[in-house]
DNA sequence: CCTCCAAATAGGAACGTTCTTATTTACTAC
DNA sequence: GTAGTAAATAAGAACGTTCCTATTTGGAGG
């Protein structure tokens, strides 16, 4: 997704344009890896010398709420890293070491990953989370527009 | 799991039994629901009034990290849950509301999931995440008694 | 161009969780 | 039993993230 794309977006959900967010958009599209909200905070920081940490995490979670982006912790509360979603790829799988807390980003969808991933990557596997996020049937009619926002 | 069986597994992994290891695993296995930290604390402190909120944190992880509980975080960033594992059901998975926050624990298996029960929910999908936890080829060799800690 | 209002902001307080440090305690081997 | 040692503890500081409040600002309509 590009710049242009994120900002048509947000505007298309009556969602304003300012200086602030345009600049954390434009760190976001052009870090080389997923980064974490202090990243984002001193890139943008850079320019906007006074822009709080709550604001960038106001706007993070609002392109992950509008879909621009993924948020994810890698490990149980660890911090959060924020990818901004190329293509359409909403899925996201990592195989976690519980010693190191390495995490290797898998690019194959979950049903290959059963079958052939898990066996080639040498882990020993203990347990794994599957959280599926989307609108229950009584928010469903409320989510057109800017209303799905809380 | 029972309060006989988890001592016993943190016994043979090296760690002690103190009194307050007990009183945490007792308000574990006597919970109706998973509790968050804040509710076992509660509960220990009626036993031991002095026991910090660390120390149940402490426990709380590391009952995870042997394998007699799992940790989950409902929604990305809410407080996390702890559950002990009762059978082998390593599998957690959850439909989450991004507009209410309601969170529906799913009991099928993942395959099923896809299959069956997102169908019938009347969920709106808009992405999901799975993680898997285990360790990693060089922790392995180090995880069969307490090295595995970090 | 002005006005107006919802939305966005900065700053700091609050929340959940983890870390640090100094002290105490459970188990082991004598 | 006693001594030694690694592990566990309490207390409070620190960290990541969200919330609260008062102020400012983007953009729609006159």
């Amino acid at each position: 997704m590009t710049e242009t794309e994120i900002i048509e977006k947000i505007r298309a959900k009556g969602f304003k344009i300012t200086p602030q967010r345009r600049a954390i958009i434009n760190a976001l599209v052009t870090a080389d890896k997923p980064p974490v909200a202090k990243d984002v905070h001193r890139e943008v920081r850079n320019k906007y010398p006074s822009v709080s940490l709550d604001t960038v995490y106001r706007n993070l979670n609002l392109l992950a709420e509008i879909g621009c982006l993924v948020k994810y912790n890698l490990k149980n509360s660890e911090k959060s890293r924020f990818e901004i979603l190329k293509h359409h790829h909403h899925y996201h799988h990592h195989l976690i070491c519980l010693g190191c807390g390495e995490a290797v980003c898998l690019e194959k969808c979950l049903l290959d990953m059963h079958t052939d991933v898990l066996k080639n990557k040498g882990y020993k596997i203990v347990g794994h989370a599957f959280e599926i996020y989307g609108y229950c049937p009584s928010c469903c009619n409320a989510v057109e527009n800017k209303d799905g926002k809380k």
